[in-house]
DNA sequence: CACCATAGGTGTACGGCGTACACTCGTCAA
DNA sequence: TTGACGAGTGTACGCCGTACACCTATGGTG
């Protein structure tokens, strides 16, 4: 077998598409940050230049992983209850968010929204509307939502991690943070270590946004302000 | 004048604090991007490595920002209202970040919350639990505001910017948005050109939220999960 | 068949980044 | 006088994204 057989059979050509697979599960294996375009190049066997015939520059090819990440999002389900509807696919979105820890940052890092956000967005719009919300209540209740959406929890800070034991003068600086970390120590549920139950918290947030939109078109609200 | 007198009269010693002053108003005024330990060291007339001398790194930098920007928020105001108290500081945070708009991706940047968040976020527990919620209902009530107790407001993406006429095409993929697009065009307010008045949109979830957590209060709620 | 345009992969090179490390030099205590 | 020390310097290294020129196999056209 001469040398060009050898390569010609083991080398599948590169395209667009298996750069972004590629690309995704290289951030999801070691991180966003350490994902650049020679390291990426060197996973597909290629060299560095190779990846611009198919992604015009690394802004591209972020744009290409923050959609299909979204494109890993449930359809909406069908249902008469738009709050079930729109709960459920939220919490899918959520799933996926944390099979890629790295996509909330590369989606909120986009200058614009890419087209499958933009259709992720578009059909959420729907499901408002289809719960008979009107389009200035749903405007807003998109808007209020922000990328909750999306199903990013939005914390200020990772709770995740070792946390390890309480630092004593911690609690004498910031007594309230440390009464409130106290409460949430003394409860089991799907919280071994120190943490707090993200899910528990996430559900909870949304769950009070979808209330109180619920309790908005019931009473018919609009917005008041006019020129 | 010697050389010696020259450089004597007209350098004033770099300092921790200078150098962290610099860097805000750099990011301010070009950029987070544009921000770079050597354009820093240019700016304050040195050479990069001289910063070095003040902060261990880059990362540290950027933390010192983020305390510097978080510093500028107002203090609480004193009253009997707590969803007074709350909403007024909230909104005085979020005049700092429009000041600083490169503030709200580095804090959330940050691997661990830095001292001045702490006190922050502290401060804040505080008034919730001065407002009569209990340990517990602030402590999910704290997650659930999230970084919009730091003033985010969390677009998914950027509404502001030129815009211009809206794509025809893009009305025809994405009915819904163009239908929220329509509605949020023909009302005046502080909106002028295409986009949505991003202070409404705040302080419409903001007070959702705020209302929610009060209802929740007077209901005496409490977090059912249990071991 | 000969030809050549084209698409995809290569190699080299440039400018920018963060920062390690060894240095100089002015100041000040002993 | 000396010697330690803190602040600023200079050089260098290894990364990064990517412009640009090049090679080469492929496939349509005369």
């Amino acid at each position: 077998m001469t040398r060009q057989e050898a390569r010609h059979t083991q080398r599948i050509p590169l395209n667009r598409d298996r750069v972004l697979r590629a690309a995704v599960a290289l951030a999801d294996a070691t991180g966003i940050d350490a994902l650049s375009m020679r390291r990426l190049a060197q996973e597909l066997d290629v060299v560095p230049m190779a990846l611009y015939k198919h992604v015009a520059n690394k802004e591209e090819l972020l744009d290409g992983m923050a959609d299909a990440v979204v494109g890993e999002i449930d359809p909406p389900a069908a249902g008469p209850d738009w709050q079930r509807v729109v709960r459920g696919r939220i919490l899918s979105a959520r799933r996926v968010l944390l099979r890629h820890p790295w996509a909330a940052r590369v989606i909120e890092s986009r200058t614009g929204p890419t087209p499958a956000v933009l259709a992720y967005l578009d059909s959420m719009a729907g499901s408002f509307r289809d719960g008979g919300l009107s389009a200035d209540l749903t405007h807003h209740v998109m808007h209020a939502m922000g990328s909750r959406l999306l199903g990013f929890s939005q914390e200020l800070f990772d709770t995740s991690g070792p946390s390890g034991p309480p630092d004593p003068g911690l609690a004498a600086r910031y007594p309230h943070i440390a009464e409130l970390a106290a409460t949430a120590a003394h409860d089991g549920g799907s919280t071994v270590g120190g943490g707090c139950d993200d899910q528990f918290e996430f559900e909870f947030a949304l769950d009070l946004l979808l209330d109180g939109f619920e309790s908005l078109r019931r009473q018919g609200w609009t917005s008041a302000r006019k020129a």
